[in-house]
DNA sequence: TAATAGCATTGATTAATGTCAATGATATTT
DNA sequence: AAATATCATTGACATTAATCAATGCTATTA
C-alpha cells in the first residue's frame, strides 16, 4: 500500500526515510472493489486520492443515462473531482473502480499541512500542477482541434497501458464519441 | 500599469504595501499593439504574464491554416503557454494581443523566489492553480459531451465580456466549430 | 472619398458522427 | 455446465457540422 507512495516519492524527488515516515502519517488507507464508489455525484469531495494499485475513472452521468468519462487513474497517479475541492460544492461526477483497488487519502487541509512541512512534498506537489495544467491544456488543445481518428491515435500513443485495461466503450466516452464510431476507426487503421 | 496588479491582489489577498513593493520588483512591464506577438511558434516559453490592459489569446495554426484558439486573456487574466514552461520544449503555439495591452511579465524561477519571499503570493498562486485545474475539468467535460449550441450557451453566460470583445469567428474558433455553425446557433436562439 | 479588408450571414452540398437494431464472441455468474 | 451479462462490431438510416461560395455591412487604410 505504501510501498507503492515510497517509490513513486523516491523516483520522483530525494525523499528521505525520515521525511516519508511523516508523509504517511499525513494519508488514510482505502481498499475499493470492482464497482465501487468513492465519490458519488451530489457528495462534496474533500480527498485527494493516490492510487497504490488498480484503476479509477471519473465520470458523469448525462440526462439521458450516458456515461462521460472525463480522466482515468491507474497505480501512481492522483484523481479527485477538482472542481468540487475547490468550490466546496456538491459534485456532478462520479468516481469508481475498474478493477479492486488500494488507494491513499488525503485532505486538502493535510495536503496543505504536508506541504508546509515535507518541503520536497511541497515541490513535487507544485511540479504536478504545472504537469497537470500542462496536459489539461494539451487535452483541450486536441478536443477541439482533431478529428475523431487523430484523438484516438494520440491516445493510444500517449496511454498504451490504459488501452489494455479498459473497454473500448470506455475509451469512447473519454474521446467524446460514440462506441461504434470508436470501432469504426479502429477497423480503418 | 502596475495599479491593476496591485488592484487584484489586495482583492484576493491582505497584501500589505512593503510586499507589493517586493512583488513589483520581480516582473517587467512590456507593451503590445494590436495584433503584435508575445510568443511565436518555435520560441521557448519562458515568462508567465499578468494582464494589466487589453486582452490577449493563445492559439494554434493547424497545417490547413486554420487558428485554434485555445484561450483569451482579458484583464486581471494570465497567459502563458504551460506545455513550453514546463517541458522547455519549442512551442507548437503562438500568444498575440487582440488589442493594444499592457502586461507584467515574470519568469518561473523569478516566480519560485517571488513565492518563497513573500507567503501572500505563494497562497495565491497555489490557489489559482487549483482554479484553473478545476476550471480546465470543467472545460473538459464541456468539450466531451456538451452539443455545439450548449458550448456557446455556456461561453456567453461565462465569460460575457468576452464575447463583447472579440469577433465571432474566434469565439466559434475557441468552441471548435466552424464560424458559419456558430453563425447559425446564434440565429436559432 | 474611395478602395480594401474584416466580419457575419445564408444557401447548397458533402462529410463525419450519432442512433438504433442485430449479431456473435467472451467473461461472469448461477 | 448452462444461463446471463458484457463487450465489440456491423448495417442502415438520421442528424449535426463542415466546406465552399456568394452576398452585404462595417471598419480601416490609402
Amino acid at each position: 500500500m505504501y510501498q507503492t507512495l515510497y517509490k513513486y516519492l523516491k523516483e520522483k524527488t530525494d525523499i528521505g526515510e525520515r521525511d516519508f515516515e511523516i508523509v504517511k502519517t499525513y494519508f488514510i488507507p482505502k481498499k475499493l472493489r470492482k464497482k465501487q464508489y468513492l465519490l458519488q455525484e451530489g457528495d462534496i469531495c474533500d480527498h485527494f486520492a493516490f492510487v497504490s494499485k488498480g484503476i479509477l475513472r471519473l465520470y458523469s452521468i448525462d440526462p439521458k443515462g450516458s456515461e462521460n468519462i472525463i480522466q482515468f487513474a491507474p497505480e501512481e497517479w492522483w484523481i479527485s473531482d477538482r472542481e468540487s475541492i475547490v468550490s466546496r460544492n456538491p459534485s456532478k461526477y462520479n468516481i469508481d473502480a475498474l478493477e479492486d483497488s488500494e488507494l491513499l487519502l488525503i485532505t486538502p487541509k493535510n495536503h496543505r499541512e504536508l506541504a508546509s512541512r515535507v518541503k520536497v512534498f511541497d515541490e513535487l506537489q507544485e511540479n504536478l500542477n504545472q504537469r497537470h495544467i500542462a496536459a489539461h491544456q494539451k487535452r483541450i488543445h486536441a478536443a477541439i482541434s482533431y478529428s475523431a481518428e487523430e484523438k484516438y491515435l494520440e491516445f493510444v500513443d500517449t496511454y498504451p497501458q490504459i488501452v489494455s485495461r479498459v473497454p473500448q466503450h470506455m475509451i469512447a466516452s473519454y474521446l467524446g464519441m460514440s462506441p461504434e464510431t470508436l470501432s469504426r476507426i479502429r477497423s480503418r487503421i
